[in-house]
DNA sequence: CCTTTGACTCACT
DNA sequence: CAGTGAGCCAAAG
């Protein structure tokens, strides 16, 4: 064993997304939002146990762009807001999203927020 | 290698 | 009651 590859390039983290990653826990939450519901990225952090670092689901959802099963227009912010509508190639495209799995959406805020709102901690407390 | 940003959130003033 | 600041961890420049 001790041959170690002097290059650091033996993966693409664009296509090639690691298993023990702080992402990947994140992707796996996601995946498990049920149709028609919407949770935040501070209870997602909450569920890593990671305290509230939020700002890294945000991160970890920009990478999942590559994932086809990670539906990241189900993650809004703590005001039920798309926060990240900017980054889905257009500005429409999650609400359009959103719409679609029967959420309703105004003025980019999710509406009945609360009431669609679907926490990690509580559904997944298994 | 070190610095800055980043799709957030909570707390204090 | 509202606004501003600090905290958080990781990746990109």
């Amino acid at each position: 064993m001790a041959a170690k590859k002097s290059s650091k390039t033996n993966i693409t983290p664009q296509a090639l997304p690691r298993q023990h990653s702080f992402f990947e826990n994140v992707w796996d939450v996601v995946r498990q939002i049920p149709k028609g519901r919407v949770t935040t990225y501070g209870a997602i952090a909450k569920y890593l146990g990671s305290g509230m670092s939020a700002r890294m689901v945000g991160w970890a959802m920009n990478a999942a762009h590559v994932l086809p099963d990670v539906p990241a227009q189900r993650v809004v912010n703590r005001m039920g807001m798309l926060s990240g509508k900017m980054h889905f190639g257009t500005p429409t495209r999650m609400e359009e999203l959103l719409q679609k799995d029967g959420v309703a959406v105004q003025e980019d805020v999710v509406v009945d927020f609360a009431q669609r709102f679907w926490d990690p901690t509580i559904e997944l407390v298994l």
